[in-house]
DNA sequence: AACGCTTACAACCGCTTCGCT
DNA sequence: TAGCGAAGCGGTTGTAAGCGT
C-alpha cells in the first residue's frame, strides 16, 4: 500500500497527478461521477470528476474496489477450489478466471493466488513428496486433472457445502458508510443483521451487498444452483466433480424495489424473481444509490444505468474455456514453478 | 513496549490489444 | 495500412497490519 500524497502538486507547484492510496473523498468523487454519468472515457472521468488521477488509476480503482457488484470478504473454500481448478486449466489468465467468479476481480484472485493458494499447495506438494514412497502415491507428471481436483490437499472438504456468511475485510471507509447507512431496513418481515457488506436475513438466508442470496437451510444459493461450485450440495469437492458453467448461465435476477415513506420508516418491498435453475439473486440497486448523494429524481435513471452496467459486466468476458478444454494438456496443472 | 519478520492486498508499471481515423 | 489513444491484462512493488520474540 502506498501513502496518499496530500496535495496534487509537485515540487514546482505544477499540477501533478496523484499516486498512491485513494482517500475516501476521492472514492466519493469517482463513485458519484460514475453513478451519475456512467463510465465513458476514463481520462474524461478523471478530469470531469475533479480527480487529480490518471484515467488508468480511476479505472483500476473502480474495477477493483468501487464497483457496486463486488463481493468483498474472504474467499470461501468453494471459491478456492474453483480458482485452483480454473487455474489448472487457464494458467495465469486472471481476468478469465475472474469472469467465472462473479463479484471477484482479477487482481483480487491474483493476489489471493500468490499470497495464499500457491503457498498452501506448495507446502502440500512438499509434504506429499515426502510420502511419495507410498505405493499409492500418484505420479505427479501423469496425474489426471479431472481426478486430481478431488485431492487438493490443504483445502477444506466441501462435502458440507453450506454457504457461510461471507466475512468482510476492510472496505473503503466511504463504501462502508454507504452500506452501513442503507442496510438497516426491514424487508417483508425479515429482520436483517448487517455485517459489513453482508446482510443476514432472519431464518438463515444470507445475501451480500451485491445481492447474492444464500439460503442456510436449503443451500440454494446463486452459485450452488447454477453449478458454479458444484452440481449439488453433496456432490462437491471430495468425491464430486467440479462443474464449471458456461458464463452465459450466470444471469442476473432483477429485484424490484419500491420505497414507501411512512414516518421515517422506509419499507422495502422486494420481489425476488426466480429464474432459470431456481437461482435467487437479489439486487437492491436502490441501496447502492441511496447514499451516493444522488437526488431522488435522478435515482430511477441511475438505477437503470447501474443495472445495465452490472448486466454488462456479468455478460462480458466470453471466453474460450470450451476451446481450452480441448487441449487441457497444454496447461500445467498445479504447476508452481512460475 | 519495541523491534523485526511475515502476510495481505491496493496500486503502479509496462506491455499488448482494440478501435478509430 | 499506419498511427494513435484508450482499455485491458499480468507482473511487480510497497506498505499497513498482524504476529512472534
Amino acid at each position: 500500500m502506498r501513502k496518499p500524497e496530500h496535495n496534487g502538486k509537485n515540487n514546482n507547484g505544477m499540477n501533478k497527478l496523484r499516486k498512491g492510496l485513494w482517500s475516501p473523498e476521492e472514492d466519493d468523487k469517482l463513485m458519484n461521477y460514475i453513478v451519475n454519468n456512467g463510465q465513458g472515457c476514463w481520462t474524461d472521468v478523471a478530469r470531469n470528476a475533479g480527480l487529480q488521477r490518471c484515467g488508468k488509476s480511476c479505472r483500476l480503482r473502480w474495477i477493483n474496489y468501487l464497483r457496486p457488484d463486488l463481493r468483498r470478504g474472504a474467499f470461501s473454500p468453494q471459491e478456492e477450489e474453483l480458482i485452483i481448478h480454473l487455474h489448472s486449466l487457464l494458467g495465469n489468465r486472471w481476468s478469465q478466471i475472474a469472469a467465472r467468479l462473479p463479484g471477484r476481480t482479477d487482481n483480487e484472485i491474483k493476489n489471493f493466488w500468490n499470497s495464499t493458494i500457491k503457498k498452501r499447495l506448495k507446502n502440500k506438494s512438499m509434504s506429499t513428496t515426502k510420502t511419495s514412497a507410498s505405493p499409492n502415491a500418484s505420479d505427479s507428471k501423469s496425474h489426471d486433472p479431472k481426478k486430481d481436483h478431488n485431492n487438493m490437499g490443504g483445502f477444506i472438504p466441501t462435502q458440507h457445502a453450506r454457504i457461510m456468511p461471507m466475512s468482510t475485510s476492510s472496505p473503503s471507509p466511504s463504501i462502508q458508510t454507504t452500506i452501513d447507512n442503507t442496510m438497516m431496513n426491514n424487508i417483508e418481515g425479515f429482520s436483517m443483521h448487517v455485517d459489513g457488506l453482508n446482510m443476514q436475513i432472519a431464518r438463515g438466508s444470507y445475501f451480500n451487498a451485491i445481492g447474492q442470496c444464500f439460503d442456510e437451510y436449503n443451500c440454494k444459493g446463486f452459485y450452488l444452483e447454477n453449478g458454479v461450485f458444484g452440481s449439488s450440495v453433496n456432490n462437491i469437492g471430495v468425491g464430486g466433480d467440479m462443474f464449471v458453467p458456461p458464463l452465459e448461465s450466470v444471469s442476473t435476477t432483477t429485484i424490484t424495489t419500491t420505497n414507501n415513506n411512512h414516518s421515517n420508516h422506509e419499507s422495502v418491498e422486494i420481489k425476488c424473481k426466480r429464474e432459470t435453475n431456481n437461482s435467487t439473486y437479489f439486487e437492491d440497486i436502490n441501496n447502492i444509490l441511496n447514499n451516493c448523494g444522488v437526488s431522488n429524481n435522478k435515482r430511477a435513471e441511475n438505477k437503470i444505468r447501474v443495472e445495465n452496467m452490472l448486466q454488462e459486466e456479468l455478460t462480458i468476458g466470453e471466453w474460450e474455456l470450451e476451446e481450452l478444454m480441448k487441449d487441457v494438456s497444454s496447461f500445467p496443472f498445479l504447476d508452481f514453478s512460475y
